[in-house]
DNA sequence: GGACCTATTTATAATTG
DNA sequence: TCAATTATAAATAGGTC
């Protein structure tokens, strides 16, 4: 806090990063953002992307939409069972429980794609509110100074509903919010 | 010449573009940024990377850093064996995506909350209400964090509702914000 | 690791040729 | 259809906490 740095986007050339600490965190934002890429190119192209990630010494990652197996298989030309050349003596069995528990989660994620869609008339208001407002002061105050009664009524009640609700959380197991991100177990 | 229109970008939604033309002008550019991102990747932290791409009604695209593609079909499988040229790549490859198949479902949740976040700027408007009714601070950033999906999402519609009642605001009586406080009945 | 900030660089939607 | 342009929106490197 006492010196005030130089902050701000630096030009980087098309090179290996050799400091391993910056080549670790480049890796992480820049992978999330060619997952963000390719499902924005998903979404508003309805093509089929599949992405692995290799880091090296590490865990794979991967991006599919919808999946990746399956955006295998339409690269390939054909759907076939598991292979049984490379894997191994009981992978039909590994594939077979993958698949269908791949199914199951997917529908939970179909769901939420048909919640989000069905939505999306509601939110677009949203978005208008928020560019039509540029400070974040403005964006609260403005309306809520010039309410009137009722309404600040049914602001305060629905803030007062929103509280019991959020504070009577309950403690589903699996699949969790946090930190913005929806985690896994 | 004599006209000067406005050009330049604007805010794109996150949704399915619906005009044909445009959605094919769009796949076009943004698969080869997605490329471009994924050779930057790579190129930069050493990471293995392989994107396949298939547009609907088109034939597949592939990107491969340095040569996934042809490890991919190796994977898929081809009932004859494999090229005796590197079965080891081929075993590494096939775990690669064993691997990352059980966190790709995951991934896709992810960039789900990504496309919530985009459409409802939940978390902005989250912070601007922390911001704007500090005392109110806690109850609402705590428990947020540990939400549930169910409960995130009666928090948004209540949040829809409330956006809405607040929009239409009329002119009538002292309820409100004032001077970074709420102003209680 | 993660969240946030900011000066810049990039990406890109709409448009023109 | 494709390449260039351009005004903006978005990404992001480096830094702080």
């Amino acid at each position: 806090m006492s010196t005030r740095l130089i902050k701000g986007r630096k030009s980087v050339r098309l090179a290996r990063i050799e400091n391993q600490n910056n080549r670790q965190v480049t890796f992480s934002k820049r992978r999330n953002s060619v997952f963000k890429k390719a499902n924005e190119l998903a979404t508003m192209t309805g093509a089929e992307v599949g992405i692995i990630v290799c880091p090296q010494g590490s865990k794979p990652y991967s991006f599919g939409h919808p999946n990746v197996n399956e955006t295998i298989n339409k690269y390939v030309g054909e759907e076939r069972p598991p292979s049984p050349s490379s894997p191994g003596i009981d992978d039909k069995y590994v594939q077979m429980f993958r698949k269908a528990n791949s199914r199951e989660l997917n529908t939970r994620l179909n769901s939420l794609q048909d919640q989000l869609d069905f939505e999306l008339n509601l939110k677009s208001k949203l978005k208008q509110m928020n560019k039509s407002v540029e400070s974040q002061q403005e964006w609260f105050k403005g309306p809520i100074e010039k309410m009137n009664y009722s309404e600040a009524s049914m602001l305060k009640k629905g803030l007062e509903d929103l509280l019991l609700k959020v504070k009577n959380y309950g403690t589903e197991r699996g699949y969790g919010y946090e930190n913005g991100k929806w985690k896994a177990e």
